[in-house]
DNA sequence: CGAAACTTTGAAAAGGATCAAACTTTGTGG
DNA sequence: CCACAAAGTTTGATCCTTTTCAAAGTTTCG
């Protein structure tokens, strides 16, 4: 157990920050928070469907995802989360994982007990609110997952996630002008959109072919926001970031 | 505005003690809240995409359901609320509506302004965390959604579905041994399943041919639980019930 | 009783899944 | 620093579940 180092908490300073006011004893209540750093090597469980975890776990680098496996062994992956989120927030609730959640990439993470976060959320009501918006929003974006897979084509989908993505990336600061990590295997992907890699593969190659994107070696460029955003019909205001994303000529 | 009818508010209470403790403290708090009961007729909007409620609402009787409308016209239903459920809890914490709330049936409602609830949670916080969790198990009910529209074939979806439904409605009292009512038309379960009416149909005859289930004028018996159930690939852990489904014999 | 809303059926088309195999990149150990 | 194996990407061809379109039955309800 070590106490936060600055720049671990930080992450989910910032990213609370992009989605509610936080005020100084807030954020000096944060900080003292007692916490456990761990590093976690690429398709790691963090916590497994069926777990009973006593923390809850913050992501300060890598990408993390919420999956559940099928009885035929075909996985839906749920959500993606980055650093500053805290996937498993609900198990302060719901004692039971009704889901998995794993390791994409290498990741350092910070264990919070849930002790410590009621006795957080009791003395400063703003970070129990900021907490529980936080979870909304995070329904929010599986909704438009939802929508995502349920009605609109391959192509549509993926744009989607690569725009959700730059947008939300961009709000933590992990963005580099039109350019951002993308550490995930077109598997992954496809697994996230429900469409096979097959699939996948082949939307990516038109959206390059059409010069949209760029996509190798894990970075992404959105060379055309605009068609990208059109292609996805993506519309940020699900994800309540207090300011819209910007997006640099 | 008028106080709480008994049987009105008793939907809540019988909702929240499924789900979690209620002492009779907080159960008096909930009984005196001031409500706004309003009765509205099917396919009528409860508050539309991009409106700021100033009030939660509670389903007292009557189908609502969460839904979302692409831009050429063809709509996502999200979720189905049932009486006991708080389908804008969320509304507390996200200042606007990033998706529809409309009725399915005729439905009874009760308005709680979001100044009352705030008060509510600020004076019981056992309240406050019971709400948190429901609406956390109205995102683990969504992922589930998530899974079959990604994942699983229309007849595996449908009949996830029903079992879904049975076992909500149940948790609330509204089953009559294996029988319930669902006042959804096909098409609204299309819209849920992320499938084409003729699909659903489809489905339906054959789960009425293999004998699994009985449907007629929007009431559905379960005829062979067992196959249902695995016809669905249903476990209904991620529901979060206090107590367990039980189906008689 | 009749119109409107639903359900049902048939036939054809399409979007993705699946299968298989070649090609690239990445990371590791020698 | 190279060589290789493993992992990931790409391409082609075929199959299949669902969608779409169309039209005929049924309910429901005013």
């Amino acid at each position: 157990m070590q106490k936060a180092a600055l720049p671990d908490s930080q992450a989910m300073i910032r990213k609370l920050r992009s989605i509610v006011d936080i005020s100084d004893e807030d954020e000096a209540a944060i900080l003292a928070l007692p916490i456990t750093v761990r590093q976690l090597s690429a398709d790691q469980d963090i916590v497994a469907e069926g777990e009973r975890p006593g923390s809850c776990c913050l992501v300060i680098e890598g990408f993390a995802c919420r999956y559940k496996i099928l009885p035929d062994g075909r996985r839906q992956i749920m959500a993606f989360h980055i650093p500053g989120d805290i996937p498993d927030l609900q198990s302060l609730h719901l004692k039971v994982m009704d889901h998995g959640l794993a390791t994409t990439t290498p990741c350092r993470l910070a264990f919070i007990t849930h002790h410590d976060m009621w006795g957080l959320c009791e003395r400063r009501s703003a970070i129990a609110a900021a907490m529980w918006r936080e979870t909304l929003i995070d329904s929010a974006v599986g909704r438009e997952w939802m929508i995502g897979i349920g009605r609109r084509s391959a192509r549509t989908r993926t744009a989607h996630l690569l725009c959700e993505l730059f947008v939300r990336l961009q709000a933590v600061g992990l963005t580099r002008g039109r350019e951002y990590d993308l550490p995930l295997t077109q598997t992954e992907l496809g697994d996230a959109l429900g469409l096979s890699v097959v699939a996948v593969n082949r939307v990516l190659q038109d959206l390059r072919a059409e010069s949209i994107i760029t996509l190798k070696s894990g970075t992404v460029t959105l060379l055309d926001w605009e068609a990208l955003g059109a292609a996805g019909q993506f519309d940020p205001s699900y994800l309540h970031l207090k300011r819209p994303p910007e997006f640099g000529t």
